[in-house]
Order: C-alpha cells, then sequence, then structure tokens
DNA sequence: CCTACCGATCGGTAGG
DNA sequence: CCTACCGATCGGTAGG
C-alpha cells in the first residue's frame, strides 16, 4: 500500500535513529538530530511517526527482526546443540559493530519506552528470540547432549556470556566463538580423567 | 576538614541520586528531581557538586569501592578458586537489589560522563575490580586447578554470566549462585565418563 | 544554602 | 482533497 519513495524514506530514518541509539541511547538522542541526518525537518519525521516513542519503538522492532532471521537461517543446518549454538554465536559476532551494539542497548534501554511500546518489544523478543534458544537447550536435554538444568536459567547464562560482546568489535570471530562455546560446553576447570 | 551535617547532607545526595540512577540512567535523572527527593533548591547541589557530571561520578565511585570491599573481604577467607568465586558471586547476590542495578547500569552509562570522569570510573573499576578477579584466574590456572586460557577472556566471560543477575531481584541466593558456577567451572554438557 | 533567573534545547504541533 | 513536506514556534525543562 505504501510507495516505495516512502518505503525508502521511512528507512532512512530508522537508519538515521540506529546510529544515534547506540551512541546515547533514548534519551542521548533528538528528533532534531535524527531529522538532521536524514536531511529532512523535523516535522516531516511526524508524518511517518506519531511520536519519539513510535519512531525508536519501529526501529527496535526492525533490529529485532533481522536478529530473529538470523537465528532462523542458522538454526536450519544445524545437526548438534553445539553446532546450533556455534551457528548463532558465529553469525552475531560477524555481525557489523553497530547491529551487535544496537540489539545489546535494546535491552538497556526499553525502558525509556512507554508501557505499550515496551510490552511489545519484550513480548517479541521472548517469543522469537528467547524461546528458540530456550528450545535448543531443551532439545538438548533431551537427546542426551547436555546434562540436565534449568532451561531458563542455563539461557540466561549462555546469552549473558555472549551478551558483553555485543558492545566492542571483534577481532577474530571463530576463535572468540570456539573458546566461549568450550568453555560454556566444558568448563574452566582441569579435567580429571 | 568537611563538617558532619555537611556529610550528612553529601550522603544523602549521592542516595537520592542512586535511586534516581537505577530508574532512569544519566540522562533519566535531573538535578531538579535530585533536589526535591533531598529536599533543597536544586542550586544547592552546585555547592555540594560542580556539576551533574562531578555528582554522577562521585555516587559511581562510591558505590565502586563497596563494591571493591566486597571483593576483598570475600577473598581473605578463601583457600581454591572455586571458594574465591563463590564468596565473591555470594556475597553480590546478597546485595539489595538496587545495589546490583546500580553497578550494573554504571558500566552502560559511563558514556555519559565527561571524558575525565569516564577515565577516572574505569581506571578504579580496572585496577581495583577486574584486575582482582583476573588474579584470581591467573592463581587458580598456575596451581592447576583451572585449565590454560585467556585471562582477560574469561574474566570477561565470567562476569558476563554473573552480571545479567544484577538487574534483577534474586530469589534463592545460595541456589542460583551454585548454579551458575557449576556451569562456569564443569559446563554444560553431558560427562562421558 | 535560598529565590530568581539565563541561553539552549527538548519533544511535539501550528498554519500553509 | 491528497501526499510529502516546510519555516516558525509552542509549552516545558535541561544544566548552570
Amino acid at each position: 500500500m505504501t510507495s516505495d519513495s516512502s518505503q525508502t524514506i521511512k528507512k532512512r530514518i530508522l537508519d538515521a535513529a540506529s546510529h544515534l541509539f547506540v551512541r546515547g541511547g533514548y534519551n542521548g538522542l533528538s528528533m532534531r538530530e535524527i531529522a538532521e541526518m536524514v536531511g529532512i525537518s523535523k516535522p516531516a519525521l511526524y508524518y511517518h511517526y506519531k511520536d519519539k516513542d513510535d519512531l525508536i519503538l519501529a526501529m527496535l522492532i526492525d533490529c529485532l527482526e533481522e536478529y530473529i532471521g538470523l537465528l532462523d537461517h542458522g538454526l536450519k543446518t544445524s545437526t548438534s546443540t553445539y553446532e546450533s549454538l556455534e551457528g548463532i554465536v558465529q553469525s552475531i559476532f560477524a555481525l557489523p559493530d553497530e547491529k551487535r551494539a544496537l540489539i545489546y542497548m535494546a535491552e538497556q534501554e526499553v525502558v525509556h519506552l512507554s508501557t505499550q511500546s515496551r510490552d511489545q518489544f519484550n513480548r517479541l523478543y521472548q517469543e522469537k528470540f528467547i524461546n528458540k534458544i530456550k528450545r535448543i537447550f531443551e532439545e538438548g536435554m533431551v537427546c542426551g547432549e547436555l546434562r540436565q538444568m534449568d532451561v531458563a536459567l542455563v539461557t540466561h547464562l549462555f546469552l549473558g556470556m555472549v551478551f558483553p560482546f555485543f558492545r566492542h568489535p571483534i577481532g577474530n570471530v571463530k576463535n572468540l566463538s570456539d573458546i566461549t562455546l568450550s568453555i560454556f560446553f566444558n568448563g574452566v576447570a582441569q579435567q580429571h580423567v
């Protein structure tokens, strides 16, 4: 229903917003700055998005959906728990730094959204992202690859280990991914065999 | 040199600031709000602290020093790597929720401080906090409790696992600490013995 | 520590 | 009467 030029300008607005969002979060970015970066007037933003809350929510959901696509793509070809997680970690580590930083900050900054927007983002995040990772762990326990643990907690711990790397540039993607997964699977303790 | 009443008011200012900081970060808190909460005028804040940057830095360092004290206290009585980390994790998990949330947010929000303040905080954080945890891992590798790994990376991964719990209330401190350390030491994989 | 303010910038909206 | 905007300014609030 929307014309091509409208799609283009919306995309450019969200790109500018995400760039500024990564720099300083919700309160560290102004509608003026977004407008300036896109090269349109500030009121023009309000033609495309009801208000700041609406714009930032659209930007965050846009980014989240890209991650969900990455997740789904990585899960198609995997044959083991390790391979599944490896696919996810490597594809995320290989993203542009700004894209990784964005999803990292999203979690911190959702508090600044309205209640409705926050709920909407969290619902999508929970259903399409967290739950898919949970399912990987559940399957790993069922087929005996993993020991029995609280699935929610393990998911929490796994994401915790990976998340700090969302903030900074990553040098050797393969190497970092290998070490991280090695510790997560086998632990840091000396093996007494 | 500072009078008792000045100490008291400074403490009350930092308490109010930390409460508001946890709620919305650096840009989500105003000098007016702090003044209101303390029950003084806004300009009165500027008598005690040069500017917002100065006040927030003082508050963050105050909090960080409490954590450093916790760390040092926990390390005195430990006899193994596991015990050292257990002591740290449990004492942190046992803190009031707001105190944990504060140090969690500190890491996210330092970008909003001036370059000097950010450097000052990061230096203290690195020297008195990160380096002490690094040393635990180094010793664990030397005495054979841990396998050989990149110390900085392991420290990063360990803090990553623990950090997400800084944001939310913790039910069973002992239980959560045990599971977290168990996974970090032995991994999630089924043991093939 | 107060009242009384400032330059600037915030998110959002007016008429055309 | 539509769309995609503009220059100017609104009421409030930021740090100082």
